[in-house]
DNA sequence: GAGTGGTCTAGACCACTAC
DNA sequence: TAGTGGTCTAGACCACTCA
């Protein structure tokens, strides 16, 4: 078949034409994840606008010099992140909300860094104690086994924004204060070898109490927001429990979901 | 090579030597879901136990009667559910967790029935009404198109939980409160072939005014939980926007993160 | 050095969608 | 009927981990 006028229904979309992706065959990093960032990108920039169809995988992989198997890869890792929709039958298109970051497992240190609030932390306390039976149980480990105990207020414009309780696993890290004091706990732990991998949350809200209320810069009865975790390595062993408790008029978590099909 | 004495390390691992996979080739189940079915139910029940490796892929596929990209499609869908955990040159294994659901998008009717607690509904409005600057912006209408508002009353073993306050596209759907009473919005949206995709979720906390405390049967003053939603479906359509009070003396968040590699 | 998962290829057939 | 993504195969080479 010639090339002329093979593309009766495929003229609507190939937006992708006047791109031009840049794969380096000799880079580490992998041909795929080479695409699917140049992907992102030209979505982000708004080269592939929302609606935008991308055309053939066929097309695509052959125009590319790459197997199919290769840019499915691509394209289902931007499916996964809520970038592009693919249906049978129609083809793969951009999606049309203007949706920015998926969920992360959200560190507050992170979320205040993002805002450009300038977070600071003091550290309260940075001991060995007993475990619990509350704490041991999240932790796996005996009750009374020595366990870290981290309590943290966290500011940001010079007004306390959230007072932080964390307990970690004997052994697991040495928490130097002064380090706590310049960033987020989770990025010591990556710094450290760690893989967070997931997380269980509880999301809740009550009344402050004398004590917290000094703690915040809040009066007896305001609203807190609260949330306890328990953090997992890749490897599913709790790494971290931690109790939480936030100012809500200044504070509110801002996250999104992806439904799992 | 003889097949005698070649586990040196295997021998460690393939806990998957005792398992039967029935795997059905007329069935319309793709041939790796089939399989990812299976190991789960092997993990959930008990057959694989946190720790345990799976055994090469290679070996597997064989044994299965699989190519190995089928075998490696089944194992991934796993990982990305957090129950596998794969390791460049040492096996994959299952994790060592007991995670048990990953995250949804939470409906408070479906968490509320998980829970038993026999959740009912009173519909206090359903309605149209013209989309306010924050509605229209939420669900990307113009500012005063017509858009249906609808207010409920969620309850629990006879005690208010919830007010749910909920707008949706015009003819997106028609909502019998009758049915609404009965069982959830997002049950009544997937009936209706709207395919759930993503939501954007805030979710923060103040005090109860007058009016929102006599809803909920709490005192003026008492902490809430809100919770601010904008949904999309898989095309990334907004197709809800919500704003909702939790007594949060009654209701928590609870779920599960899962860490984008 | 042996074994593992990570990546990649070049095909194939099928189910679904739209015209 | 033509075009799309969904699934599947049978190989290949590489990077990493561990003994």
């Amino acid at each position: 078949m010639a090339k002329t006028g093979e593309r009766s229904r495929a003229a609507a979309g190939s937006v992708l034409d006047g791109l031009h992706f840049a794969l380096d065959r000799s880079s580490p990093v992998p041909l795929y994840y080479q695409l699917a960032q140049q992907l992102e990108a030209a979505i982000e920039h708004g080269a592939l606008a929302p609606g935008n169809l991308l055309g053939n995988e066929i097309d695509l992989s052959t125009r590319l010099g790459l197997s199919r198997p290769t840019v499915r890869q691509a394209i289902q890792s931007l499916v996964d992140k809520g970038l592009l929709v693919r249906r049978r039958g129609v083809g793969t298109q951009v999606v049309h909300s203007q949706v920015k970051r998926p969920l992360e497992l959200s560190s507050l240190y992170d979320d205040l860094e993002a805002a450009g609030q300038g977070p600071t932390t003091r550290v309260v306390r940075n001991e060995r104690v007993p475990a619990s039976a509350d704490v041991a149980a999240a932790l796996g480990t005996a009750e009374g086994a020595e366990v870290t105990l981290l309590e943290r207020l966290r500011s940001a414009h010079g007004q306390p924004v959230a007072f932080l309780c964390n307990y970690l696993p004997p052994a697991l890290l040495d928490l130097d204060s002064a380090r706590l004091e310049a960033t987020g706990l989770y990025h010591l732990m990556r710094l450290a070898g760690i893989t967070l991998h997931s997380a269980r949350q509880t999301v809740g809200a009550r009344a402050a109490n004398a004590e917290e209320a000094a703690l915040l810069a809040e009066r007896e009865g305001a609203a807190l927001l609260t949330m306890r975790r328990t953090a997992y390595d890749d490897t599913g062993r709790p790494v971290e429990y931690g109790t939480h408790i936030y100012r809500a008029s200044r504070y509110a978590f801002d996250f999104q979901l992806l439904v799992r099909s």
